[in-house]
DNA sequence: GCTGATATCGAATCTCGGTTAGCATCCAGC
DNA sequence: GCTGGATGCTAACCGAGATTCGATATCAGC
């Protein structure tokens, strides 16, 4: 009843991504492994595409299954919900920190906001479908599933708090912003840009990412003669 | 079949909000349009805070009367959701109109825009359950009510467009910035802040918008030294 | 205080999508 | 090439919530 297969690849570590980032379906093990892999894989499309709305049976199609085999894998739509979130987190998360380390080392702290901005933008709009039905799917889901994922979301909300508050200190950003409500407001404009983004657009993601940038760090304003 | 009461009274005009802006349930006329008029309400009032998962029972049983009683003043759910966007971008947009009319005659473009701005975030975050619903029902709503919402909401989309272009044609805005992206950017912020923002949360919505403001005029950077 | 129209009730019904269960197929190891 | 577990298919099943509809209550105008 519960996740059979997965219980069983779990093995040792109590839950582990059954693929590290930007593993192929392909490389994977076992049958059941591969499986698995597609059916998130699809369902993170699926969920980028239609948000909440997604029904089992436009995932397991997509994954080119019925809608019952799904269950020898999950346990229920919950659960599939639920890990494609966390792995959503958990891909932003480390794009993140990944574009953080490639940095240079004597980054200022506005220099790292920046650059964790620019990386968490992009994993939205270019990097992975798990991360922009992540926040597409971030306000939805039933209680019990975002309860659980408050704490990740919480935990990944209080690294960029402290990236902003850092640059406060530093001296690169004005003190009196209040840093929880810039969060917000930052979190808005990005992870908005899932719900309109198109790539066929004839914009492309990295002039939407510069623009984002330029908001938020100069602000809308010209050279700053007196505005009211 | 079709929305009886409100078929009748809509009477000449083709489609008229029953209540004006501010008209209190009780100043109505008929039975059928005060009930009209709390069933809205009520349903707003439970799209704001439950967002599309809102079921019609809990509508009813806000709005004090029996689910299929809401069927003799609204064809069905659609009908009633596709009715809240439609006044969420009525009452926004007019809420936005009058602040720029009760602005200063001579004001510049980009302080029209501020005023614009305010009056947006004022209105998703204090004035209105309408509106703030809007904001949460965006991107929900089945096609058909969303195509057909697409107009309404590219009206005001459009609407906000010219106020951003006018304040780079001023020289208050810098030239570079492409005002399609930007107008997306800040409806983000803005509208996002109906997934998060809690009255009872310490800070108050003035405290918010005045934060918004800021962050989109004069951005998070400090007197401007020198950023990379 | 009637009476017809208006408004609401409340229970039956319908629908959609998630879930379950048993059977068929595949495939690795013998 | 057999066999048993691993995988997946199919067809019911089921509940939640939307919708329908006849019965009932309320109310305005006489």
């Amino acid at each position: 009843m519960a996740d059979r297969a997965a219980t069983k690849l779990a093995g040792g570590p109590p839950l582990e991504d059954t693929a590290a980032e930007g593993t192929t379906v392909e490389a994977l093990a076992t049958k059941s492994a591969r499986s698995r892999q597609r059916i998130l894989d699809s369902a993170a499309r699926v969920f980028r595409q239609q948000g909440n709305t997604a029904r089992l049976c436009d995932i397991a199609a997509d994954a080119g299954m019925q809608t019952g085999s799904l269950y020898y894998h999950f346990d229920g739509r919950d659960s599939l919900v639920e890990e494609v979130l966390r792995l959503g987190i958990e891909r932003t998360s480390s794009h993140v920190r990944l574009a953080l380390e490639a940095a240079p080392a004597n980054a200022s702290a506005g220099q790292q906001l920046e650059t964790a901005v620019r990386a968490h933008a992009e994993a939205i709009l270019e990097s992975s479908d798990y991360c922009a039905a992540n926040s597409r799917l971030f306000a939805l889901a039933c209680p019990e599933v975002r309860d659980r994922h408050y704490l990740l979301q919480q935990e990944y909300g209080d690294f960029f708090h402290r990236l902003i508050a850092a640059a406060v200190v530093s001296g690169e950003l004005r003190a009196e912003i209040d840093p929880a409500v810039v969060r917000m407001l930052l979190f808005g404009a990005m992870n908005w840009t899932a719900e309109w983004y198109r790539p066929d657009s004839g914009r492309s993601a990295a002039q939407v990412i510069d623009e984002l940038v330029a908001l938020v760090f100069r602000g809308l304003g010209a050279a700053e003669p007196g505005r009211a």
